[in-house]
DNA sequence: AGCGGCATCAGCCAAAAGGCTGAGAGACCA
DNA sequence: TGGTCTCTCAGCCTTTTGGCTGATGCCGCT
């Protein structure tokens, strides 16, 4: 009989082959294909169909892991998408989630947390590493302090230095709505420029 | 016969294993034990005495790779120091190379170069990945983008989110050198916005 | 049907930041 | 002694940002 199928999608060949090593010691796991970008992944998936998707976020080129996931989300697919990336950034989290995740695991994660949340994701139960999870719940707690998915996606882009047009260009976008999703993130995040939105946002989350 | 015995250094258990699984596949290389972190590779390096160490920068908690990088050289320890890391960041590359490293790899390098390195690396020989060399080319012809005390010490208050006003209050220097000082550092970093320079600042330093 | 949250946009105005030129004082070095 | 570097400061002008108010369309929930 066929086990769990797997689809893993990293851009580093070490992570995949050490993730695939990782779950063949899983008799009820089965690695059916590997993908090393975002598009490669679309492909694989409506080749294999596999039962979950092991994604990271960050792609080194071309389309990114949460494009990803929206776009499997958006075709039909009823793949169980599971987050495996190096860091729990707040903005990250809120965006996968939103994109249509099942769960979302740092890579540091133990082999049997791993495991569980593989099988946990098929039966569509949602599994986070510990950190994540607190990162949430300090979110529902303060229900105020949390950004939107725009927010957070206006947040990232922030920390790449980007000006208000730039923004709006990428996001295809006025300026005008550019300055009025920054006013709000200022308030959320209780700073007043967009150099301390920055500081606070890059050391608060995982960005790099 | 014993072939390069390799020791790999990483907080990441799926990267190890996978590097593991692809060092197997060359029959020269002999991976006797591998570390989650700086302080185990030390112990362990003593141990087995490897002929290669192939170390991650960045260690989850504890000791990072740069530190024992540094410790080993302090020690006797002829082992071959090999970077094997995901960023490839101008400060990251120069500590790297002044603690000792023989070479620097990005782990989205391909196997072939992995080999290679390792390969090179037990022979004295230096290799890092195109990227890497290019920066530190880079470096070398450029080394009037150098910042001075005085703008490194701006630049690092900078990235805490203060305004001109509040910098030049901090420094004991009025707005206008603040803004001089400003000038200089977009100029040496290659940015045009301090939203700009704040990101690369704190994602080229350890700044956190 | 109505309400609230979200995302979108506009206009106005004040404050901040950035580009440019020029310049003086002290340190260090050839 | 002269040249170079660094740090300091000023003025002027343009661009960018931020604060504020108000408004529209959409969606989901009640």
């Amino acid at each position: 009989m066929t086990g769990i199928t797997v689809l893993l999608v990293d851009d580093h060949l070490v992570v995949r082959s050490g993730l695939k090593a990782l779950l063949g010691t899983q008799p009820d796991f089965d690695v059916v294909a590997e993908a090393a970008s975002g598009e490669d992944a679309l492909g694989l998936v409506e080749q294999h169909s596999p039962a979950v998707v092991v994604m990271d976020l960050a792609m080194g080129a071309g389309m990114d892991g949460i494009e990803a996931i929206k776009q499997l989300r958006q075709r039909n697919s009823r793949q169980a998408i599971l987050v495996f990336t190096t860091y729990d950034s707040d903005a990250d989290i809120v965006r996968a989630v939103d994109a249509g995740a099942m769960g979302y695991l740092l890579k540091d994660a133990a082999p049997d947390e791993i495991f569980a949340a593989i099988r946990a994701a098929v039966q569509g139960k949602s599994v986070m590493s510990a950190p994540v999870a607190s990162r949430l719940f300090q979110q529902l707690r303060n229900p105020d302090e949390v950004l939107t998915p725009r927010e957070a996606e206006l947040l990232s882009l922030l920390t790449e230095g980007l000006s208000n047009r730039e923004l709006g260009q990428r996001l295809f976008i006025s300026e005008a709505t550019v300055k009025t999703h920054l006013a709000h993130i200022y308030t959320k995040l209780g700073v007043e420029t967009r150099a301390a939105a920055i500081a606070t946002a890059i050391r608060r989350e995982g960005m790099r």
